[in-house]
RNA sequence: GGAGAGGUGGCCGAGUCCGGUUGAAGGCGCUCCCCUGCUAAGGGAGUAAGGGCCCAAAAGCUCUUCGUGGGUUCAAAUCCCACCCUCUCCGCCA
């Protein structure tokens, strides 16, 4: 969540940057006016508690001093401002509860850098590579779902029948080139990247430490019985490992990578994009994550973007980056590229990686802190992340762009250890 | 699933039966200082987090926190209730 105290101390600045999203300001002026009657009371309310302790200590004397029957005035007055305390910590509490409640679905402040715009028209395109409009040749212009039928490597119909629609069932060398992929995207990072493996079902603090409630609950597959949530990214456990834990600075930056599977109920988006791999409940992914001080935000943010970059490039596979304007922004995101593969057979640009700084509004809520070296006190930590390969939507543009004219796929040199040396597939 | 034990500061660990100035003994670790050819050993001091007030800042004042939530009381780490979690043994199991 966004800091309370920067928002009582700049509260035009906060308000204009969440209005650079297209965000209503309206619960930010309700925050502010919360926190000022919330102070007040609880300033009375340490007030009365205080006297409280006194007179008991009073109280404590007098027994020790064997006098317990002049005791009576004070615990009289006592009790009478047990009643004053009870009133004024019932609204400072309520004050508290409404202003968690506002705050935790106000999204992050933008960063200065990052672009206006309203929505994802307006995204900044920073580069593309390896992109050439008029050099795809036909036997490239089929579509995954079509390639993966006719090898035989992927199963639209029976992921279905398994598990209804936007589920898939990968299938001999696509299975296996799944895998591939997975194993690829760690191998490559496991130079600076700590490799984990987490839990896939979470509790629900660990869902709302990243932001992913309660605002987007809907999005979430949830396990009633348990109370447990299915991960949507390995963000997700990732970012609460630290939770309410105090990191030294010598730690940080702290880099993790962990591959997951991720499951996403796409409520908003019935029947969009559902052919073939272009959006699934559960897929695999690799996700690159780091805890850093704020001063280290920005080295990070572009290592992770330079290694899901690279990935990509070395798959031989075209892609463009964005700058993702503040309309379009995530929710707890300040600063977002998007890595966006070009999958020639459905000719369209699929995003594989979300490369984001979170400065502190993550770590916040998950109450992650560090020790800064030489001062005294903590500070509240940044984190960031991006997906160092997604494998759906990368696996359909492998197979697009690497279909050749007799039909098979091409697997690229850098996936081919992992693919028993195959060279191609089909 | 059955039975039992337990949750206290960075860690270990007292205190809980018999409530009182105990944010909490002791130890370890860490920081600084002293001493010592170096190191080790030794001596001394310090060492939780969070909120609010004040403030240029430092200092200071104050409240909260002994798993969580509620209750009893003038006063709760200590008493009562509910819940959560962890560990051990048995059973089952990849």
């Amino acid at each position: 969540m966004i800091d309370l105290r920067l928002l009582r101390r700049d509260p035009a600045g906060v308000k204009a940057a969440i209005a650079r999203r297209g965000e209503d300001t309206g619960p930010l002026d309700r925050v502010l006016e919360a926190d000022a009657r919330q102070r007040e009371a609880a300033e009375a309310r340490d007030r009365v508690r205080n006297e409280i302790k006194t007179i008991s200590r009073e109280v404590g004397g007098l027994h020790k001093e064997g006098k317990a029957d002049q005791a009576s005035d004070l615990q009289e007055r006592s009790r009478a401002l047990g009643v004053e305390e009870v009133a004024l910590a019932a609204e400072s509490d309520a004050l508290l509860a409404e202003i968690a409640d506002i705050l935790l679905r106000v999204p992050n402040v933008p960063a200065d850098q990052c672009p206006d715009g309203a929505d994802q028209s307006d995204n900044v395109v920073v580069r593309v590579e390896g992109y050439d409009k008029g050099g795809y040749s036909d036997h490239q212009r089929v579509p995954h779902w079509e390639v993966g039928e006719e090898l035989g490597i992927l199963d639209v119909e029976r992921g279905a029948k398994l598990s209804g629609s936007m589920f898939v069932m990968y299938t001999g060398g696509g299975a296996t080139l799944c895998r591939a992929l997975v194993q690829y995207g760690l191998d490559r990072n496991a130079d600076a990247y700590r490799e984990m493996r987490p839990p896939t079902l979470v509790r629900t603090e660990t869902m709302t430490s990243t932001g992913h409630l309660p605002k987007f609950a809907d999005d979430a597959y949830h396990l009633e019985r348990d109370d447990l949530w299915a991960i949507p990214t390995a963000e997700v456990p990732l970012t609460s490992l630290a939770r309410d834990e105090i990191l030294e600075e010598a730690d940080l930056p702290m880099k993790l990578m962990a591959h997951t599977s991720c499951f996403r109920r796409e409520a908003g988006s019935a029947g969009r994009d559902t052919r073939g791999l272009l959006r699934v409940h559960e897929f695999d992914k690799v996700e690159l994550l780091a805890y850093t001080t704020p001063d280290q935000a920005a080295e990070v943010h572009a290592d992770i973007l330079a290694r899901a970059e690279a990935a990509i490039l070395d798959l031989g596979l075209a892609y463009r980056i964005l700058d993702l304007c503040a309309g379009d922004l995530g929710n707890s995101s300040a600063r977002t590229f998007d890595i966006e593969v070009y999958a020639p057979g459905a000719d369209q640009w699929l995003e594989v990686s979300s490369v984001s700084w979170f400065s502190d509004y993550q770590a916040r809520r998950a109450n992650v802190r560090y020790r800064p070296a030489g001062e005294k006190g903590t500070a509240v930590v940044h984190t960031l992340n991006g997906s160092g390969l997604a494998v759906p939507r990368v696996w359909a543009a492998v197979v697009e762009t690497h279909r050749q004219p007799d039909g098979t796929v091409a697997v690229p040199e850098p996936l081919r250890p992992y693919m028993r040396g195959a060279a191609a597939i089909g």
